[in-house]
DNA sequence: AACTCGCGCAACCGCCCACAT
DNA sequence: CATGTGGGCGGTTGCGCGAGT
């Protein structure tokens, strides 16, 4: 893969953070395969990329997650599913491998339903239709013919992972954009309109049914606040 | 002190998707 | 439409380290 042949792997030195850092510093993230030429480092993109998502990148948070954190990740789990991006992007310098280890550490071996399923069934955890809301739709959601009227955001298709906004990080506004829906707060997913909005769609309607579901059957109105 | 064991986390791997040609 | 390429993601691995014996 990557033609890495003869590419260094294992662990990253801090001469190779520098060099990283620097580069994404002076050309900004993104255009990854030029990113080990550009530093003189001899690694694969995805090894920068990922170094650079999960451990340089400013305003990570590395210390301990926090009771609301946990909370949030477990209702964010039963909602999306192992979707880990997306949990992170609920939590604000949280990576998605962070996220993904402290569940696999701690959470699954916490929640006895799922401790049950380990023993006997680990591969159904999370993948209950009936429970678990699949991403597809999340990642259309700037098409939706309600917010044909908001500026071009497909430049920032990972929009959905910050902080549940569905305009550009850069240019969203809480308070001005209506293309806002918090996430964290769950009665506005609840109460949304899904039918009405989706009522309306007159394009990239075969995009919206997953796996034998359309959205009206996506469980939007469970009660996530049940344990 | 030496060894074993278990855990946590960083990193890799393989796959999928979007997009350009 | 088919193919190639880059970006991104989730699953998994394996190293390093601390605790226990």
């Amino acid at each position: 893969m990557d033609g890495s042949l003869g590419v260094r792997k294992g662990a990253w030195s801090k001469v190779e953070d520098e060099l990283l850092r620097s580069c994404v510093e002076q050309y900004g993230e993104g255009k990854w395969h030029l990113v080990p030429k550009r530093a003189g480092l001899n690694r694969c993109r995805k090894s920068c990329r990922l170094r650079w998502l999960n451990y340089l990148k400013p305003n990570i948070n590395r210390g301990e997650f926090t009771e609301e954190e946990v909370d949030l990740m477990i209702r964010l789990h039963k909602l999306l599913g192992n979707r880990w991006s997306l949990i992170a992007g609920r939590l604000p310098g949280r990576t998605s491998n962070d996220v993904k280890n402290y569940w696999n550490t701690y959470i699954r071996k916490k929640l006895p339903s799922q401790r049950e399923d380990i023993n006997e069934r680990p591969k159904e955890i999370v993948r209950e239709p009936s429970s678990v809301i699949k991403p597809q739709p999340w990642n259309i959601s700037t098409k939706m013919p309600f917010l044909r009227d908001k500026e071009d955001h497909s430049e920032d298709k990972e929009c959905i992972t910050n902080q549940g906004c569905l305009a550009t990080a850069s240019e969203c506004n809480k308070e001005n954009d209506t293309s806002w829906f918090d996430v964290q707060d769950w009665t506005l997913l609840k109460d949304f309109n899904w039918d009405a909005n989706l009522n309306s769609l007159t394009t990239n309607v075969e995009q919206f049914v997953v796996e034998d579901q359309s959205w009206s059957d996506v469980p939007f109105n469970i009660n996530l606040w049940d344990t």
